[in-house]
DNA sequence: CATAGTAATAGGAATCATTACTGGTTATAG
DNA sequence: CTATAACCAGTAATGATTCCTATTACTATG
């Protein structure tokens, strides 16, 4: 894949927040860099960045979030605040009886726990 | 909420499935029965009915669909199929693990495994 | 039974997120 | 330096969903 400073520059706003932010943000932070970037650069770069594996695409209801965190993790979602948060609660173990209990060979876990956070209880 | 004819015959034709319908399918097959329907009855009463309780909505990527299978259960989605089945995977002793690890108030769980099912390994 | 009041509907326009297209621009191999 | 394939900005198109409005149909009551 050839260089693009477009490109870049969407890695970084990406990789530098610790929210989940939406292709739309994204595109708002990208222009502060680059004032004339356009949403369809965003939208096909975060693809293709998805697709070099340097982040994940994850659905909050029927909207898409970018992660940059690659490591297979899972979310906390809170109804109060919608904070999004990462956790790590699916492990090795769980697959392996997936694939035991139902023949079903596991690719990937998307597990979000949908509640209330400390701060709203 | 007043009785509808509408209601009802999209109820049925969700209930009458084992699939995860999206709003346009529940739309093609309910027009089987009253021709005349239309698309925005059908996402209303779909949003009523899950409210009532008598349904769940589903995000499988970015589109909705819709599960009579309110009990709490979790979904293997193939990747070569897109078969989407109902399993139970999270138990209580879950939950009650995630609320004492993270202080967090578990409503719901939803969770997505994505791999290939045994009719494509 | 008749009817008034209100909830629900059909049909279509509007919206939101996302993707596709087009003509011009730029990185980079040779 | 130049050719050219990959990339971009701008914009049109698409697909899912929601909103709007005039009309229709439940249902409680006289």
């Amino acid at each position: 894949m050839r260089y693009s400073h477009q490109r870049e520059a969407i890695k970084k706003v990406v990789q530098n927040t610790n929210s989940h932010p939406t292709a739309d943000w994204v595109f708002n932070q990208t222009k502060k860099i680059i004032p004339n970037i356009s949403l369809g650069t965003v939208y096909r770069n975060l693809k293709r960045l998805e697709e070099e594996g340097e982040m994940n695409t994850i659905y909050d209801g029927n909207i898409a979030r970018y992660d940059w965190n690659t490591e297979s993790h899972d979310h906390l979602k809170c109804k109060e605040c919608g904070d999004l948060v990462d956790v790590h609660l699916v492990h090795e173990e769980f697959t392996s009886k997936v694939k035991k209990k139902f023949k079903f060979d596991v690719d990937n876990v998307e597990m979000t726990v949908i509640g209330t956070c400390s701060k709203h209880a």
